[in-house]
RNA sequence: GCCCCUCUAGCUCAAUGGCAGAGCAACGGACUCUUAAUCCGCAGGUUCUCGGUUCGAAUCCGAGGGGGGGUACCA
């Protein structure tokens, strides 16, 4: 209607006569005539109800900020130019027996906001757009993934071992199995037992629970896409994601050169690559090598403010500590940081060149994780090795670390192809298409404590 | 988990040891072109909870609860 009929001059009228519901959102009745303020899924118009050429005028001022209404009505414009609805008959769909927040400041207490989400969508508008996004960039990257010839797959939800990647597990449980099951952490191993099975490329996109912290940039329930490519690399691995993100940006906000915060973000492909090595010799200003002594890594670690060393940690651990300490946060991007140390990627694949590190970078984007990817690991037997590496830092007590999956190793037995997987926060994406600076505002319902004693 | 901040009417906020208030919303009324309409009137409270100090507590102290920010773990 606005596409229309938005250029009409001032007092027009147009003998159109249309029907359109939403919800009163603004309301100034006069004393022969109101004028409301009409706003559904597609925007908001004005409806205008007088007492002149109605008798259905009667009752419309007592309509409340919050009722659902249909409006039967001429398409007009008023005096001072404003495309309306004159109203000819109206009927209340439904009535807010709670009053709106106030139509001005709207609402702004955080508790309300994320506890009451219904009614923050209907006052805020960039907690509607946030969700939109989401909508479309998960839309976007469905249909770029099958441009390029995945396949979308699901896999399970409840795991009788939680793996894939190195997170604290929520537990459940099966009563007519009696068996306690895990919510999957990571989507990882399923999907590569799908390429065992000849589904050459396939991606999934779904929730994953860990069970950790919450703060502005984790929740626990989040939403992973992963996606896993035979015959490829993590080279390859790279390419699709700066070009999918890319694609997300240019989409969505029309442009690669995004502002986020107060920064300058240009998501522009091809991204930077540098090894983690070198990133931290960049930030740092020491040149690590896998092969030094543990005991000069520690020395590092302890004069770079790495606190509480575990006696357990190999020179690769020791590595990643620095590099998170001294570098990740320093990082603005996008950069991908490139072989990381084996010893801490206990899937993925043996670096083509220098061994010790392993074929896997993660995508830096605003100072922050937005994913993970390698060259998977195909060998069956160095993968149970990495197993029983994890399965003894386990039993040493590393809870995080991962436990032997004797089935995916055996998946591995029959042979996976040389695969290329990476693995992208849905919900970090969207933050940064959306200038979010909390994962809440891309979340519909949010995690927070259950109200009390309601 | 630890540290700091915060919680007052449906919403947004005042009141800093001395009668708990305003704007918006609601309710009643006026108004025939409004745009956060305007004007008049009316009503609205366990000041998060419990305890303490005080002649007197929204205000100070303690404990608890909700929320936020930072920090640790994590993506």
């Amino acid at each position: 209607m606005r596409e229309q009929f938005d250029a009409l001059e001032p007092g027009a009228s147009t003998a159109k006569t249309v029907t359109l519901a939403g919800r009163l959102m603004l309301h100034r009745p006069g004393g022969k005539m109101d004028f409301g303020t009409l706003q559904d899924g597609s925007g908001r118009i004005q409806v205008w109800a007088g007492a002149d050429w109605t008798d259905a005028y009667e009752g419309f001022g007592h309509l409340s900020l919050g009722d659902w209404i249909g409006v039967t009505g001429e398409i007009v414009t008023t005096k001072r130019g404003e495309l309306s609805i004159r109203v000819d008959r109206w009927t209340l769909l439904a009535e807010t027996k709670r009053a709106f927040p106030d139509k001005w400041h709207g609402v702004t207490d955080v508790d309300t906001r994320y506890r009451q989400r219904y009614v923050d969508l209907w006052v805020t508008d960039e907690a509607r757009r946030a969700l939109v996004v989401r909508s479309k960039v998960v839309s976007l990257m469905r249909r770029y993934l099958e441009g390029r010839g995945f396949m979308e797959v699901e896999t399970p939800v409840l795991h009788a071992i939680p793996g894939g990647a190195t997170a604290k597990p929520f537990t459940t449980h099966h009563n007519a199995l009696d068996t306690d099951f895990y919510l999957r952490i990571a989507l990882e191993l399923h999907l590569k037992r799908l390429v065992v099975g000849g589904f050459e490329r396939v991606f999934e996109i779904g929730p994953v629970f860990r069970n950790e912290g919450i703060d502005r940039t984790h929740q626990p329930v989040y939403t992973m896409l992963e996606a896993y490519q035979a015959y490829a690399d993590y080279n390859d691995m790279a390419e699709l994601i700066e070009s999918l993100v890319a694609h997300c940006a240019a989409e969505v906000c029309g442009t690669t050169k995004l502002t986020y915060g107060d920064r300058e973000l240009d998501l522009t492909p091809p991204w930077r690559r540098a090894t983690m090595l070198d990133l931290i010799e960049e930030h740092a200003g020491v040149r690590l090598d896998i092969r030094m002594a543990r005991d000069e890594l520690v020395a590092v670690a302890t004069e770079h403010g790495v606190e509480k060393i575990d006696a357990s940690w190999g020179p690769g651990k020791l590595i990643l500590e620095i590099y998170e300490k001294t570098t990740e946060h320093a990082l603005w991007g996008p950069v991908f940081v490139l072989d990381y140390p084996l010893e801490v990627s206990p899937l993925a694949r043996d670096h083509r060149e220098v061994s010790g590190l392993v074929e896997r970078f993660e995508p830096i984007v605003a100072g922050r994780e937005i994913g993970n990817a390698f060259s998977e690991l195909n060998d069956a037997t160095q993968q149970r090795e990495r197993f029983e590496d994890q399965a003894r830092a386990r039993a040493a007590g590393d809870d995080e670390a991962m436990v032997v999956d004797d089935d995916y190793v055996r998946a591995l037995e029959y042979g996976l192809p040389p695969t290329g997987g990476l693995g992208i926060g849905i919900d970090r994406v969207v933050m940064l298409l959306t200038d979010s600076a909390n994962i809440r505002d891309v979340i519909a319902f949010p995690l927070l404590r259950p109200e009390a004693n309601s």
